[in-house]
DNA sequence: GTTTTACCGCGACGTGTGTCGCGTTAAGAT
DNA sequence: ATCTTAACGCGACACACGTCGCGGTAAAAC
């Protein structure tokens, strides 16, 4: 007797059932993905209904339906796509220009509209798998970025050997404020956040706050 | 102290009709509220539908509806209901340590089960008006934060005269790391992180990112 | 070529969400 | 006390969402 009306046939199980990736089943799937982008782009998360996807792509509903699940399955499916691409962060010459820029475009895909980033975010609230698609993305942006810090420690503007700084630490602490601001405490852009928060994350940096020691002890 | 409060309608336009918000309205307004809590820690956010709020209160799903259109309206009522506490921050003696406590109260804020806090987050995506109520309710508890500094500044931890300290934007410094971490980067709760984040703060405040010094400039 | 069957198109169905019109109740005015 | 009508209760309705079973198509195996 099963345990519960599980319905677990086409789910992350991933069996080595026999599949049959090619030809048609591809086709279907760069049309639905191809019709996610300019959706999203055109009527917002709200408007990514799955109903649309299929109408644009000329997919059956139900197709979409089993094989993407939830319209958060079909971001994540599109992000996942998008996450190899060639960003990589700005060589302004400092520390400090480095880290503003990171936030001006921080600030900028806030902006932007139609809010594509906004959308996926908001999506992330609704769908695990698009929360974990976009857990992987940002994961793999500030891994990226840890390039900046290394840089700034070559050029002496930071304390310690390389291995001692907390890189992950000193972009999250830069970037945070640019993303609270907008996304959770809801206020209108501040053209001055970015250099702001640039600015005290360097501070910080520079008195040794992402610097693993032993040995510095200041009072108290 | 110029804090640009929006007008406090209930309901945009037709100010001026008649209402009667006595007896009977009242006591379908606060059967309702009642509701919602108790709703929200045992089902959750998915679990709060309106169904569910009417059939707890015994008021009818249309009232509901006409009244509060969506759930986002109705946890608007129930944050700026809550919004007038007597919350204030700790005291600990230290800037570091006040940060320190506000950040563990935030982490602890995120990792309660049921997820109160979280689902507040997640509905103001789907809500402006939760958005809004949310935006309100945070920037109140910044408000009140904002004594941790003055208390700094008095103790002499942090340079300049009071009025030129910028108590939000070192406040949100602190904190925003560990709402990032857990809300839009879905990291587990990391224990060590509120005292890192308040520490980077702190160094950032000492070397006078938070103070506006029109006078001498450091450096560049 | 033929066979097998994974995947898709199709339409119907059940469910949950939000709206509407109408009659009833009771708050506030006189 | 009586009247006016705001706000509520009620049930029906329209609609979007997601699922299911069936039959058809074409990928992969032979």
């Amino acid at each position: 007797m099963t345990t519960a009306d599980e319905d677990g046939a086409d789910t992350p199980g991933e069996r080595d059932r026999p599949r049959r990736p090619g030809g048609r089943t591809a086709r279907v799937r760069s049309q639905v993905l191809d019709a996610v982008g300019p959706l999203l782009v055109e009527f917002g998360y709200d408007g990514l209904t799955i109903d649309a996807v299929a109408a644009r792509s000329g997919v059956h509903r139900a197709t979409v339906y089993r094989r993407w699940r939830d319209v958060g399955g079909l971001l994540a499916d599109v992000l996942d796509a998008a996450g190899d691409d060639t960003w990589h962060p700005a060589d302004t010459g400092s520390l400090e220009g480095d880290l503003t820029a990171l936030n001006e475009e921080v600030q900028y895909a806030m902006e932007e509209d139609p809010p594509v980033t906004y959308a996926l975010i908001a999506a992330s609230f609704r769908s695990d798998e698009a929360a974990s698609a976009l857990h992987r993305f940002w994961e793999d942006r500030y891994e990226r970025c840890a390039e900046v810090v290394h840089r700034a420690v070559d050029r002496e503007e930071l304390p310690g050997p390389l291995e001692a700084v907390d890189a992950r630490g000193l972009l999250v602490t830069a970037t945070a404020p640019v993303y609270h601001e907008r996304v959770l405490l809801r206020n209108e852009p501040d053209p001055g956040l970015p250099v702001r928060a640039a600015r005290a994350a360097v501070l910080a940096a520079r008195a040794g706050a992402f610097t693993s020691d032993s040995s510095k002890a200041p009072d108290r």
